[in-house]
RNA sequence: GGGCGGUUAGCUCAGCGGGUAGAGCGCCUGCCUUACAAGCAGGAGGCCACUGGUUCGAACCCAGUACCGCCCA
């Protein structure tokens, strides 16, 4: 069995990610390793609560970003031997689930008004038993070892119980109200959206002044508007009060062209007498500003634009006409009454509906609130008091922060019929209000039927709930015990307000604790170009075609090794860098496994690049143990790839090469080494890049558990070997020096060049140094003056003989180059060291090292001759 | 309007408790050296956006300017 796969191993030279990666994770699937139970408690156990991916949507690169960002916390914490969950589940996306199964009946000719509210929701569920695990399978494709066989829906019935139990219990509180107020509409989706919702666009369009005439008769007043259409529900002027040129006028009224009323001229702080005319009609129906200021002066609100965005009846002649056309049709009306005394294209921000596209209709409705001072309260402290921790901390905390600070209601209700209904019924009759988890039966007054509430809520209403409706809560649950609170929500910045917010907020006010302690915040992907990667724009790069193209695991590496803390455009090198990886770890272990005996792997130290591999193992392990746990994966990363490939391949391979091949002599002790730096360093790279790792892992001798269920290693410092490090330390430089040396000479590739090394500290290191550099060196010796040539090796310095693979006139130039270099190196240094402020006052291991150095030039250009 | 971030090699990005600038890709030169040519060895390439300041010394700290980007109103 095993020589069968040896012989795999030998035949296959190119690492081939396709043809793995299935089969690796059905293995870990099926051996239950990502589904923890539920015992212990959240301070020994792990958890992280995926952010829910949008049931309708398809992996992109935020997601398999943030998918590979947690799974490598994931998969550390497993190893680290901590009962570990990765909470995993989809969000129901009201709007956008909605949209696509409208969609789909309009293209089978019917509608959802047609088939009616029971049938829609009926056909939304079918949706998502057909269409809904695609996300969830483009997961395991990346590798996520998610907790699948608990996967949780916002829609499932125990969540529901738990959004309506929330509803409830804040309405009971006071904090959820119903009130009319004017709200962003969004005509696209014929529902309200929340400000988080809405885009500022920068658009441009035209100021008109028109000019109202003065009740007194006397003259008129001038105002200016971009939205002339509106002031069909004008109610008023507003003026500032430190306005001395309409002080008089203050009380006063104006008379609204085309209409006819007598709107009052009022004083507000809010009105810049800066801006146009500094006279500002007032329309509280339809702008949030005047709706503010209309509060304040008990203004009258009009409805001149109803929620299909077209003109109502209340617009008189205009009715029936879209807005865009009413504006016309205004404008027009007023020129012939000769009102309009002057336009000007004017540049201003518009929003606009993230959702459907549209402009946003600011109407007037009746919708439910949330009221957020109280819930952001605690959610503030926590993060003030280091209970939840942004990383990086600056400047994700204070945007946080900010936010909470100057939060606002959030109106919850949502003109849908996909998503969680609100919680409230109402008689009619006798205008009676029932606000209840279960369905009561009839109005308790007149026993009559009743009417449920027709809206949904806001989906991130029941997103706020995740890290524990998933768990079960409000019961108490062994899930809930042991695994909330969670320990880490990761996610992009743009996600900080709908989720890690709301998150906290509601976390605190029903658990009493926050959901998690540590908020990493990663990059948001760039298209190539720098331009938002999107699928409409034409920018967006598909993460499957990248795993189809280059493998998961380099897809993870890449991402991660991009993505630091800055925004990034995607580097397809980068991840072209992780395929490379990880076929050099396949190669590198193909010549480690075909060569090393059987033998328990140990470290077990024969030479001095022995003792140098295995502290430089510790070390790296120190080091990225630290950059994992401080959430710095890029930085791990490239760590782990400069290790690997840098130090163990390059070097600690090359070096071990005889003694490997050497079929006569003991291996045993080599192979045991070479073993325990194998399982060590695959061990480390396994977060990372978890398809190759666990592939390799299995060919490793003997019976073994899945590299995903190892024990994560401890550091053993007793290892840090710093003179074995300053040993082939030298060595390595040495070597560099003299293939330079080599190559500037031209020397022929295989030709061997005669040299004497004239330097300490390479007592055991000689031959090695030789071999490696393609030398034929002897230690010490005496100066015949037959050297043409000197290379400054640390300690020393290695005479080169007379040889015919050298080009002599090369070699002289090189010497003069040098010669020439070193001198201007000298006279910086003795520059330095003469400055007496430097000497003075620069810290003395810093002199030290300078003086070191022009010792070092001056001894080399006195070699050089 | 308020705030935040960026500007480093041809490209994409690291480096910032101040002490002669790094990686990957690309480029040049030489190598089929019994793990890997998706490889090995070597090399070229940077007034670290600009202007001042602090300091013995600044890519890094401070002030300002320019351009690019993001968030909030």
């Amino acid at each position: 069995m095993r020589d069968n796969r040896l012989k795999l191993l030998e035949e296959r030279t190119r690492y081939l990610a396709g043809e793995v990666e299935r089969r690796v994770f059905t293995r870990w699937e099926e051996s239950g390793i990502f589904h923890p139970e539920p015992e212990g408690e959240p301070g020994e156990n792990f958890s992280i609560a995926i952010p829910p991916p949008n049931v309708t949507g398809a992996l992109h690169m935020g997601h398999a970003l943030n998918g590979s960002l947690q799974d490598v916390l994931v998969r550390l914490n497993r190893m680290k031997g901590r009962r570990t969950k990765w909470i995993f589940g989809t969000d129901h996306a009201g709007i956008a689930t909605q949209v696509k199964v409208e969609q789909q009946l309009r293209e089978e000719g019917t509608s959802r008004e047609e088939i009616g509210r029971e049938a829609f929701v009926e056909r939304v569920w079918q949706w998502r038993e057909k269409y809904g695990s695609t996300i969830v399978e483009q997961f395991k494709r990346l590798g996520a070892s998610a907790d699948y066989q608990d996967e949780r829906f916002t829609m499932d019935d125990e969540y529901q119980q738990a959004v309506a139990h929330v509803f409830v219990k804040l309405f009971e509180k006071g904090l959820i109200r119903r009130d009319s107020y004017i709200v962003n509409w969004d005509p696209g989706t014929r529902s309200a959206i929340s400000d988080l919702e809405v885009e500022q666009r920068r658009t441009v369009d035209t100021l008109y002044m028109i000019d109202y005439p003065l009740e007194s008769g006397s003259g008129s007043i001038t105002i200016a508007t971009v939205r002339p259409e509106t002031m069909l529900a004008d109610t008023a002027v507003a003026v500032s009060p430190s306005d001395e040129r309409y002080t008089r006028l203050i009380g006063e009224a104006a008379i609204l062209p085309l209409v006819g009323r007598r709107l009052p001229i009022v004083a507000d702080e809010y009105v810049d007498p800066e801006f146009g005319t500094g006279a500002l009609k007032i329309t509280p129906g339809h702008d949030p500003n005047d709706f503010e200021i209309g509060r304040r002066h008990g203004l009258p609100a009009l409805t001149v634009i109803g929620e299909d965005g077209r003109m109502t009846a209340e617009a008189g002649r205009f009715a029936g006409l879209a807005v865009d056309e009413a504006r016309d049709a205004v404008v027009q009306a007023l020129r012939e009454e000769d009102r309009i005394s002057g336009s000007r294209p004017y540049e201003h921000d518009v929003p606009f509906s993230h959702r459907s596209g549209m402009r946003i209709e600011p109407l007037i409705s009746l919708q439910w609130f949330c009221d957020m001072e109280r819930l952001a309260t605690p959610a503030i402290e926590a993060v003030e008091k280091g209970a939840v921790r942004f990383h990086p901390e600056t400047p994700w905390t204070r945007v946080y922060l900010d936010w909470l600070e100057n939060i606002r209601p959030w109106c919850i209700s949502r003109q849908l019929w996909w998503g969680h209904r609100i919680p409230v019924w109402y008689c009619d009759p006798c205008e009676e209000m029932y606000v209840s988890e279960t369905e009561p039966e009839r109005c308790s007054q007149c026993g009559g039927e009743l009417r449920r509430d027709p809206d949904v809520l806001d989906t991130w209403f029941s997103s706020a709930l995740w890290p524990f409706a998933t768990l079960g809560w409000p019961r108490q649950t062994p899930e809930l015990r042991a695994f909330y609170p969670t320990n880490v929500l990761s996610t992009a910045r743009d996600i900080i307000f709908l989720w890690v917010a709301r998150m906290v907020m509601m976390g605190i006010e029903f658990t009493g604790q926050a959901p998690f302690t540590d908020v990493p915040i990663h990059a948001v992907i760039q298209a190539p170009d720098g331009r938002r990667m999107s699928k409409s724009l034409g920018t967006g790069i598909d993460p499957l075609d990248e795993i189809e193209r280059y493998g998961a695991d380099a897809v993870r590496f890449g991402l991660l090794a991009m993505a630091s803390t800055q925004d990034v455009r995607y580097s397809e090198e980068r991840v072209r860098q992780g395929q490379e990886l990880a076929n050099k770890l396949w190669n590198a272990s193909r010549l480690v496994l075909l060569k090393v005996e059987d033998v328990e792997p140990a470290p077990r130290p024969e030479t001095a690049e022995d003792r140098w591999i295995l502290s430089r193992l510790e070390r790296v392990t120190e080091r990225v143990t630290a950059l994992y746990e401080s959430f710095d994966l890029s930085r791990a990363a490239l760590e782990l790839y400069d290790f690997f490939w840098g130090e163990l391949c390059d070097w600690y391979l090359e070096l071990v090469k005889p003694r490997l091949y050497d079929e006569q002599g003991d291996r045993s002790a080599l192979s045991a080494t070479l073993l325990f730096a194998w399982e060590r360093v695959l061990k480390l790279i396994h977060p990372v890049m978890p398809f190759v790792t666990e592939e390799i892992w299995s060919f490793l001798p003997g019976e073994r558990e899945l590299l995903a269920a190892s024990r994560w290693p401890q550091v053993d410092r007793s290892r840090f070997d710093e003179e074995a490090e300053a040993e082939v330390g030298r060595a390595i430089e040495a070597v560099t020096a003299l293939r330079r040396y080599r190559d500037e000479v031209g020397a022929p590739a295989g030709a061997r060049i005669p040299g004497r090394l004239v330097a300490d500290g390479y007592e055991r290191t000689l031959a090695q140094v030789a071999r490696l550099a393609r030398f034929d060196l002897q230690a010490g010796g005496e100066e015949n003056g037959d050297a043409i040539a000197t290379v400054a090796v640390p300690g020393g310095a290695v005479q080169v003989l007379r040889t015919e693979a050298i080009d002599v006139e090369e070699a002289e130039r090189r010497r003069a180059e040098r010669r020439k270099t070193l001198e201007a190196e000298i006279r910086r240094a003795e520059g330095k060291l003469s400055n007496k402020g430097f000497v003075e006052k620069a810290p003395p291991p810093i002199v030290e090292a300078e003086r070191e150095k022009l010792a070092r030039y001056r001894a080399e250009l006195e070699e050089l001759g």
